[in-house]
RNA sequence: GGGCCUGUAGCUCAGCUAGGUAGAGCAUCUGACUUUUAAUCAGGUGGUCGGGGGUUCGAAUCCCUCCAGGCCCGCCA
């Protein structure tokens, strides 16, 4: 039977809750969501982002652990909400390289109240934040959305902020305690913001009173923060507890750094039940996402793959699976080569098992993965599979979507596709088209050129080669297998052989020596275009 | 220094909770087809389960130990 109760505060090893199975074949999902339905019939699952920066793909991976937990507890029937904090109230810590100098000035004021880089949203924490909600909303993750700098004006942390100046002397042996550091006496749990220089600053513990507590700023000015206004803040340790007593937090997953012994989960556990009082929510540890060959990508680009770029190279429903497939235990490797093509082409797979009912044990999780993945909003039937593989061509060779679609029709029956289907399709062009233009490497890029490209060079047995190529495909079927057949035979007799005849239909119509494979290369183009290249370079002085 | 995660086929990973003859996909190779290139189908090759001990009739799985990689212990997931 399922354990998790009975070890979910087993400090010595967090990662242990993930990896236990109520049966083989289980996916972490169901373990974990069958344990919150039968501990509560209304559980919360509470995840978050602190928007100071750029965003990386690590919280595209907490957001999406978040949901999955959700939908699988609402699959058991149960009333679950996800709640995804912003920390808007964090102080900017420094002045970040992509800031310009100016910014100097704003270090140590909430984000919520420095204005928009870019002049484009409400604020700094706006800014950074509103691109991953749509990232966010774009993965399909059912979540409400609550700016922490909203709970601290609507006094929701007064009474937790009480309580900290009330056991202040406990909550400094309880840090010292769990986490090994010396104890500081002069521990602040709670930041003032001076109300003349707009920064955090330390509170005199003597002059509390609730609400109000004095502070002497750095910037000279004496003033008066009220608990129960957006008049300061507590630190992360005492922070993180207080938002679980706030919303009864139930399960929360987050980065391993906070997993550590002696790190703010281990305190903020002990903090929960002697300060605050409450029990502390079930822990989903996860590991960091890494990004594979980081130090070649880079230079071509100037900057890594920020959690945005993972967005925008990967479909939705890829990025959710890629994430599902294994234990939070687990570090990824994000791929941002060729391994993205794969990791697609594997989530159709298990679509089309998903479906079909056909797969074997060892592919039973990645299915569940699968399921886990669409969020309760599995399709009826099997959708329309378009490959990434071969939409990388077919957005090579038209600019507009709706061209696009010409092309593919070409060689894809799109006549039953529905508007779910083109949406989805239209997703992964956008995808591959962001693929190709940031990371992809160059050998599987090209583009059809309008003329035939300078600098080609054809000899006698060429031309006469694509004479006899014209007069062969004047009247077929312009179809991949007849294409490929007539190529193949053609180039076989010809004195030039196969090979080189390859080579001169690529040379002619991309520039280059190699191609994607010419069936459904050619039938994705206009037959009379193709035949017009060859006639016209069997015809020239070249 | 303390702690966590990971190490299974060339690559990405299942399998470990409750020990019972090593599994998928991709890549590669070969063949459907008189079509070798980045689309499709079938089949094959491929691993002393990081090393070494121990428990056991039997260990990828449990225990001990060592090695390697990654990460955390300052509010970057």
């Amino acid at each position: 039977m399922f354990s998790l109760i009975s070890t979910r505060h087993r400090t010595e090893n967090l990662f242990y809750n993930t990896r236990v199975r109520a049966s083989i074949s289980m996916h972490w999902a169901d373990v974990i969501a069958k344990d919150l339905a039968e501990r509560s019939d209304h559980p919360l699952i509470a995840t978050g982002i602190s928007p100071t920066g750029i965003i990386h793909v690590g919280s595209l991976r907490e957001a999406i652990t978040g949901e999955s937990i959700r939908s699988a507890v609402e699959g058991l029937g149960k009333d679950v909400r996800l709640i995804y904090l912003i920390d808007s109230f964090d102080p900017l810590r420094k002045r970040y390289d992509f800031l310009p100098e100016e910014y100097e000035k704003y270090v140590g004021m909430p984000i919520c109240r420095i204005p928009c880089p870019c002049g484009k949203h409400e604020n700094y924490a706006h800014h950074f934040v509103q691109p991953f909600l749509d990232a966010v909303d774009s993965l399909g993750v059912h979540c409400e959305i609550i700016w922490t700098h909203e709970l601290y004006e609507q006094g929701k942390f007064a009474e937790c902020i009480d309580q900290t100046f009330q056991k202040r002397q406990e909550i400094i042996e309880i840090l010292h305690r769990i986490s090994g550091k010396p104890a500081d006496p002069n521990y602040a749990p709670y930041d003032p913001v001076c109300a003349k220089c707009g920064r955090y600053t330390k509170p005199l513990f003597d002059t509390y009173k609730f609400p109000y507590v004095e502070y002497q700023c750095s910037c000279g000015y004496h003033g008066k923060a009220d608990v129960r206004k957006a008049d300061g803040k507590l630190t992360w340790r005492l922070e993180w507890p207080a938002k679980w007593k706030i919303f009864g937090t139930a399960a929360e997953p987050f980065g391993k750094d906070h997993a550590a012994a002696g790190g703010s989960y281990d305190t903020g556990k002990v903090i929960a039940k002697e300060i605050y009082g409450i029990e502390p929510p079930f822990p989903i540890p996860y590991e960091f996402v890494q990004l594979k060959g980081v130090g070649q990508m880079h230079k071509s680009l100037g900057c890594s793959v920020t959690g945005l770029d993972a967005i925008r190279m990967t479909p939705p429903e890829v990025l959710n699976y890629l994430f599902l497939r294994v234990l939070p235990s687990r570090a990824i490797d994000y791929d941002s080569g060729l391994g993205i093509l794969d990791m697609a082409d594997e989530y159709d797979r298990m679509e089309r098992a998903y479906f079909s009912h056909e797969y074997t044990d060892a592919e039973a999780n990645s299915v569940r993965a699968y399921e886990i993945a669409q969020h309760n909003h599995v399709p009826k039937e099997l959708p329309l599979q378009v490959s990434c593989r071969h939409l990388c061509n077919v957005v090579q060779m038209a600019d507009t979507f709706d061209e696009q679609m010409k092309v593919l029709g070409r060689t894809v029956d799109l006549t039953d596709a529905t508007d779910r289907d083109f949406k989805r399709i239209k997703r992964r062009c956008d995808c591959v088209t962001y693929w190709l233009k940031a990371f992809a490497p160059d050998k599987i890029k090209f583009s059809v050129s309008p003329t035939i490209p300078g600098g080609t060079k054809l000899m006698m047995n060429d031309k006469g080669f694509l004479q006899s190529l014209v007069s062969r495909m004047n009247d077929c079927v312009w179809e991949p297998e007849v294409i490929s057949g007539i190529i193949a035979e053609t180039g076989k007799i010809s004195p030039i052989g196969l090979k080189n005849a390859y080579k001169v239909i690529y040379q002619l119509l991309i520039g280059k020596t190699a191609g994607p494979r010419l069936g459904t290369f050619l039938a994705s183009m206009d037959k009379q275009f193709v035949i017009n290249r060859f006639n016209q370079a069997a015809h020239s002085d070249m």
